[in-house]
DNA sequence: CTTGACCTTGCCACGGTGGCAGGCTTCAGT
DNA sequence: ACTGAAGCCTGCCACCGTGGCAAGGTCAAG
């Protein structure tokens, strides 16, 4: 099949797959006689495993690990565990970074009282923080 | 002072100051006799204005809208808090969206053994979901 | 006068994706 | 057979925000 039906088939879009190609992630596909990049099972198979992978969160890099483990009969579930732990690990820091944010930023508003008159604690908290180091 | 105190004072870098500037964030800073910008108090003050509403985790384009609102002494403190309350649902959001791929992704390292065998719970998931629509 | 720190501008890179242009192929309708 | 539309090709630019590097100018201390 041609790559808009691969990337309807495999929910990703042409523009991703053709990029996936071009960073080496996924291997050029086979060529039809009208320069036409064609896709088999297999491909799409490939294809869905990336987009189940991206959907997972785990970045390009991560999912080049993931696709030659998933190809290699040999590995050992250990590494994969490791990876998705340590891709765990990162979110777990994303998610501790913004609630500590939303947080704060929570905080700010429920002490602003929002009217049309302009003292704001926000703003003064904004202006007023680690700034301004020694002379 | 130049741009290197400005950028230490404020916790930001020579190369974001530039880039604010360029972007139209920050109005074009003065310079002197040797083409240097030159910063003063107020400069200062809004540097770790921007500083700190980054630290919150505003784009820069909310940080804009925050500096005006700050420079403005007619503002409705009202304003600022709908901006901030619009980020804190970003940030819910984002959260949300972590938390859940962490969760699926924490069930499936917990279903996987982990030792030297190729069999993975993890690769599993990922080759089966969602993939391969009608043919 | 040299050295080194600092400043200037300008360009390229990243991760991923979207968009557009300009040209080819293929298919469906007339 | 011809036309138009849809699909494909490549290649470039955009975003956000930052880092890096190059090739120069400038300033202060030795």
């Amino acid at each position: 099949m041609n790559i808009g039906q691969a990337a309807r088939r495999s929910g990703l879009t042409a523009k991703m797959i053709r990029y996936y190609e071009s960073t080496g992630l996924l291997a050029p596909a086979g060529r039809g006689d009208n320069g036409y990049r064609r896709y088999g099972e297999d491909d799409l198979h490939r294809l869905a495993f990336i987009r189940r992978a991206r959907d997972l969160g785990f970045s390009l890099e991560e999912v080049g690990r993931l696709l030659a483990l998933w190809q290699d009969r040999q590995r050992a579930s250990a590494e994969v565990k490791a990876l998705a732990s340590a891709h765990i690990d990162d979110l777990n820091q994303k998610i501790a970074e913004l609630t500590g944010l939303r947080d704060t930023l929570q905080t700010l508003v429920d002490h602003c009282h929002g009217d049309d008159r302009p003292d704001c604690p926000i703003l003064r908290d904004l202006e007023s923080k680690g700034c301004c180091g020694k002379g």
